[in-house]
DNA sequence: GCGCTCTGAAGTAAT
DNA sequence: TTCAGAGCGC
């Protein structure tokens, strides 16, 4: 069966309209400015498009989609646009639409590498070894599996845990090494076992007829440069080959690309080297620095003209990158002019350094600095690290600033989610192991440590799955009493719902067509009538006592994970089936939940990448911080370039405001640190600098200040030699130069604690953590409050002041 | 088998 | 400081 059955069927289906557009003119070709008409213009051979921050590079690569359509060069699916996220997926899919004026379902192959390597996977799986049904693997199972490799090569978990051995195979699949192609000289630091753990890994996966992410990619190298067949079919099909943010991508994807775009050649690559942030990740800078190399004679457009920032971010920024050595090279320039110059603060620690930015945000809204007034939903803070989101987080539920943070455990990565994801899993294919292993002992069975070994010896004894085995076991009466009961329960539920799965006996298909247009018959419960994919989601949860189990439960998590548990089954809906369900979760993250309220954004700035803001501030700009010291011993002054474009990615991700800032003392892991303001702050150019005063750290006369009341440790910590820095003295210098403005008075409080217990009902209080509130009882020092957006609590008296004197609170 | 306590490590992260 | 995972006692 030829490969590209559904392509060619669709080709059929293509409008007309779309096909005949050649004739006419292109009006979208207007909007563009001459680089980006450069750029989208150049459409045979290959292209480099160097694209600043903000100069309009999704707007270039969708319209040059667009004119592939328009000018009739090639159909909707012989474009291969690739991305590294499914959000920038999606908007391009939405943007070419809207350039269009129709929907374009028509372009299969516009989507992220791992998605793409899916679909070419499934089609000649049998070509490295698997069958087109294989499971994608999350981190989990992966982790779980490569434990016990190493418990069965009776190597020390504790001196080579699994997540090493992970990360060193990630590194090797990110290069496109496979077991047989990898170097002798890479060890990769685990003993000299890693590579034999590589091996007897890749083999165990064959056997789970199961993928890791960096697999999608890999095995398609692979089939590409083993079978070129198959590589020619593709390189004639995709006519035409985009690339999105070309700077992030690794050796495989390189490979990859070069593979597939090897005939005609007719490849563009967008991307900006000055914004290549994922080193450690894989990315290979190298990748997009020799394009010229690899593609001799290729057009190369510098997309340079910002729309996005000021005048002064701009040069700002400009003034911090232009120290790494080996760009390709552009100057940001915008035509607008006017705008407040970068800000700069120093503050005493980092809760100096919240609290600062804080108000300045409660500022910002109200307008009082004389700007517009900018809105939290406008503001955005970027920090190299999330645990120094911690100090904003105290802070702004302190004063009840409304936050959100970007990051952190995903929606699909959530233990609750990969729970009910691995009974689904299970309904579908019964032989999912790792499922299987994730489940059988949650909700708690009695199936321990020793139930589950018992069921790996008989399943690998028979080869069979883990449900097979326990099913020989339970037969044999290998396993007795309670365990024995929950177990055959389980089993019978499996059983139950994957018949419910397959419907009136249809059988499971791999084929794209099918599951795409929703063929699957309706599940039905034995014996009983059809029911809906979403109603089994919920037999199951139900039956498998995983519900109850967290009703049952009493933390403070449980009813968010109800709630989930709830969002996931609702999620169900816009998928025929479970079996799409599962294969659409597998690739995608996302999980966007919009609010009404304005809230300030803080993440890291990793996550801010390909965002704007009208405002930003960057606190902790100090040395060992940001740069982070950790980068620059591991990989030198590549990692220290890496961290500059950090802090070039995090500048120009501001419109109007951009606030850096530092902190002289940090307490970190429980200890007083201080640090020097980061190297990076040097390197802003002066000239579009201001230098903030700031508060509490200067008073009448340089170090001999009115200083807020510290403790000794503090104290020591300040003596360091914070104030001979480069940074610090120009500071001074710049300050006493303009003219400093009156330091804010210093707050020198003494709580009398004898006092606090004179509360009285109705009291409106302050707490620090709560916030404010009213008291509703008093329990001699024990204080009932109704806190205005932490509920009601019991709280003992000596953390609570008046809520007069919420500015006074000292602890 | 389950749950509590101690110990050790601590980064950024999409698919 | 905080969190996760291992080890130990019931």
């Amino acid at each position: 069966m030829s490969s590209f059955d559904d392509s060619e069927a669709f080709e059929a289906a293509v409008p007309l309209s779309q096909r005949a557009m050649s004739a006419r003119s292109a009006p979208y070709l207007d909007e563009l400015n001459p680089a980006q008409r450069e750029a989208v213009e150049a459409l045979d051979g290959p292209v480099l498009m160097l694209a600043g921050a903000g100069t309009g590079k999704t707007k270039a690569l969708t319209t040059r989609i667009a004119h592939l359509l328009h000018s009739g060069k090639a159909r909707p699916n012989e474009i291969l646009a690739v991305t590294f996220t499914n959000k920038a997926a999606k908007e391009m899919k939405e943007r070419v639409a809207r350039l269009l004026g129709q929907p374009v379902e028509g372009m299969p192959w516009l989507g992220t590498f791992h998605a793409i390597c899916v679909k070419l996977l499934r089609r000649h799986a049998e070509l490295v070894g698997l069958k087109s049904n294989f499971t994608i693997l999350d981190t989990d199972d992966q982790l779980r599996l490569l434990k016990q490799l190493i418990v069965a090569a009776g190597i020390d978990e504790k001196r080579w845990p699994p997540r090493a051995l992970s990360s060193i195979i990630d590194n090797w699949k990110n290069r496109a090494w496979t077991p047989e192609t990898l170097p002798a000289a890479e060890t990769g630091a685990f003993d000299h076992h890693a590579p034999a753990l590589y091996a007897a890994y890749q083999q165990r996966l064959r056997t789970l007829n199961a993928v890791d992410f960096g697999d999608l990619l890999l095995h398609v190298v692979t089939i590409f440069q083993k079978h070129d067949d198959v590589l020619e079919q593709y390189q004639r099909w995709f006519r035409y080959i985009l690339v999105d943010e070309y700077q992030d991508t690794n050796v495989a994807q390189y490979l990859w690309l070069r593979l597939l775009a090897g005939g005609h050649k007719n490849i563009c690559c967008v991307g900006d080297d000055d914004q290549s942030i994922y080193g450690w990740r894989g990315a290979e800078v190298g990748n997009i620095l020799r394009f010229e190399k690899d593609f001799p004679g290729a057009t190369v457009v510098r997309l340079e003209q910002n729309y996005r920032s000021t005048a002064h971010i701009l040069a700002a920024a400009s003034g911090v990158i232009e120290a790494n050595q080996g760009r390709l090279g552009k100057t940001l320039w915008t035509a607008a002019d006017g705008g407040e110059k970068v800000r700069l603060i120093g503050h005493w620690d980092g809760e100096e350094e919240a609290r600062w930015i804080g108000d300045e945000l409660e500022a910002m809204g109200q307008g009082t600095r004389g700007q517009r007034p900018i809105g939290l939903d406008e503001c955005a803070i970027l920090v190299r690290a999330s645990h120094q989101m911690r100090a904003f987080e105290d802070r702004f539920l302190t004063i009840g600033l409304p936050y959100k943070v970007i990051g952190g455990p995903r929606f699909y990565e959530r233990m609750e989610i990969r729970d009910a994801m691995a009974y689904f899993r299970l309904a579908v294919s019964t032989d999912d192991d790792l499922a299987f292993e994730r489940i059988v002992n949650t909700p708690k069975r009695g199936l321990g440590d020793k139930a589950q070994q018992k069921i790996q010896v008989a399943a690998r004894a028979n080869g069979v799955s883990l449900v097979e085995g326990a099913r020989i076991l339970l037969a044999a009466k290998e396993i007795s009493g309670k365990g024995a009961k929950s177990l055959a329960e389980l089993l019978d539920g499996i059983e139950r719902w994957h018949t419910a799965v397959l419907g009136a006996a249809q059988p499971v298909t791999d084929d794209d067509a099918v599951i795409e247009e929703g063929l699957f018959i309706a599940p039905r419960m034995p014996g009983g009538k059809p029911i809906s994919h979403i109603e089994l989601a919920e037999i199951i949860l139900e039956e498998s006592g995983y519900t109850a189990h967290w009703q049952n439960d009493k933390t403070p998590e449980a009813p968010g994970r109800l709630e989930n548990l709830k969002e996931l089954v609702k999620a169900l809906e816009s998928f025929e089936n479970l079996q799409g369900f599962l294969e659409h979760v597998a690739l995608i993250m996302d999980n966007e939940s919009d609010d009404a309220e304005a809230r300030v954004t803080l993440m890291t700035l990793h996550a801010a990448k390909g965002l704007e803001f009208p405002a930003v501030f960057l606190p902790g700009w100090e040395d060992g911080l940001f740069p982070s010291q950790r980068a620059m011993d591991e990989s030198g002054l590549k990692g220290l370039e890496e961290e500059r474009r950090l802090a070039y990615v995090g500048i120009t991700r501001a419109e109007e405001v951009c606030t850096i800032s530092f902190a002289a003392n940090r307490r970190i892991y429980g200890q007083w640190q201080s640090a020097l303001p980061s190297r990076f702050i040097d390197e802003l150019p002066e000239a579009h600098v201001d230098v903030l005063t700031p508060p509490g750290l200067y008073g009448g006369g340089f170090g001999a200040a009115a200083q807020p009341v510290r403790s000794d440790l503090q104290e020591k910590a300040s003596r360091a030699d914070v104030y001979n820095s480069p940074g610090w003295k120009r500071m001074q210098a710049r300050g006493q130069a303009r003219g400093m403005s009156q330091p804010r008075e210093t707050r020198n409080v003494v709580i009398d604690l004898d006092a606090v217990s004179s509360f009285g009902l109705g009291d409106r209080v302050f707490h620090k953590k709560f916030g404010y509130g009213a008291v509703t009882a008093i329990e001699g020092d024990k204080l009932e409050i109704a806190f205005e957006r932490a509920g009601v609590k019991k709280v003992v008296a000596k953390f609570i002041v008046p809520a007069a004197n919420a500015d006074d609170v000292p602890f």
